[in-house]
DNA sequence: GTCATCATGTAAGCCGTTACATGATTGC
DNA sequence: GCAATCATGTAACGGCTTACATGATGAC
């Protein structure tokens, strides 16, 4: 999964490993984050599988968007634009993505048996624009069923157990079960949205 | 953490392992499962420790057992007396709770410094009732200062990243910033609840 | 001249899962 | 007698985290 998710990240643009990680984080959230005890070797065995290699030294960041007026903003701005040659620590290895990679990643992500937790859907949809549409309303639609049948598992040991249950942990299951409701709707949105928009008129933000 | 979960189970009845993990995912809900596989060594783990004792061979185990507490004694001889050996599988081994056991449990309960993730949690909030007004208190607060950190800490990547998230990737960051704003409110409801119910006679520190 | 940050990597170990092995009992 | 379910356990393996080791650069 973290393989994937770096090979998506790298057909955007070449990094190096430690802006890797802060992608990484950035996609997932600040909950599950990626050490760089994985990372690393994650790359290391992608770089070994012909998925990835390091390219020419001075492959600078991309420059970060055009500031708002902020100060902090313009700050940032003027740090990122520390010149090319002055890096900013150890010798960085940008990687960048190969042939190999491209369609290792589509295997991956087309991959329908492959992990179903909340990980690997997180990142499977964060490159959904890479699927066809029918791949992507496939994806959407097996998590939904899998929170349906949690959900209703998770009613049946309710309504067997509650009794046994006190205030507190039925308030945390109350809660999980509402927020596994949510998370359905949402997914319905998700599903309607993509139901509605036939042709993929491609969305992306990237400078 | 699975530990504390099974002690704290071990605490309200005598439970064999199957039985136990069938409570475990009541407790915890149908995600994060926990397998044979790491309940059995857990449970020879804390027998080993001494915090758990295989009591006499055959209790079967009765659907709903009204707590009145007098007579628990002539009852529990009686059906411990059944003559259904084994009923329902191969020989079960049920376990209880021993004082040291106990100890442990208050122990693990009451460390602060313990895990903070999401399972961590819900095993001690799950057993919440078994703290102090000051401790229950003091977890909810905690693990509340967490995810507003969080939050902000998504927030701020966020704002840093969102030209280079396409649709997709945006509405999992929105949709789980939504989610951890809803996290947040329902410990709010809980900590009110919390100060406003003054189940001790020694509440201090309020008002 | 030293601290913070950027940057890459290795090694140990935890915690859990999957798969395997075994066996009793119930119901058809 | 056979399958399903109940029941307990072991062993291999996997992925990720923590802690450690190293080193460059810029700021103060």
């Amino acid at each position: 999964m973290l393989e994937l998710a770096i090979l998506g990240l790298l057909k955007d643009s070449e990094l190096h490993g430690y802006e890797l990680k802060r992608r990484l984080q950035e996609l997932l959230g600040p909950w599950s984050s990626v050490s760089f005890g994985s990372l690393y070797p994650a790359l290391s065995r992608l770089e070994v599988a012909g998925a990835v290699k390091a390219v020419e030294a001075e492959q600078r960041v991309a420059p970060v968007v055009p500031m708002t007026g902020s100060l902090g903003g313009e700050l940032a701005a003027f740090r990122a634009r520390r010149p090319t040659p002055g890096r900013g620590g150890r010798t960085r290895k940008v990687y960048g993505i190969t042939t190999r990679g491209e369609a290792l990643f589509d295997q991956m992500l087309g991959d329908a048996g492959g992990a179903d937790d909340e990980r690997a859907f997180t990142v499977r949809l964060s490159f959904a624009r890479y699927l066809s549409a029918d791949a992507r309303l496939g994806l959407l639609e097996r998590r939904r069923a899998l929170l349906v049948e949690r959900l209703a598992k998770a009613r049946d040991s309710f309504r067997a157990g509650r009794d046994r249950l006190d205030t507190y942990a039925r308030s945390l299951v109350e809660h999980g079960t509402e927020t596994t409701e949510r998370d359905i709707s949402w997914l319905d949105q998700l599903i309607a949205a993509e139901r509605a928009a036939p042709t993929d008129i491609s969305t992306k933000g990237t400078s």
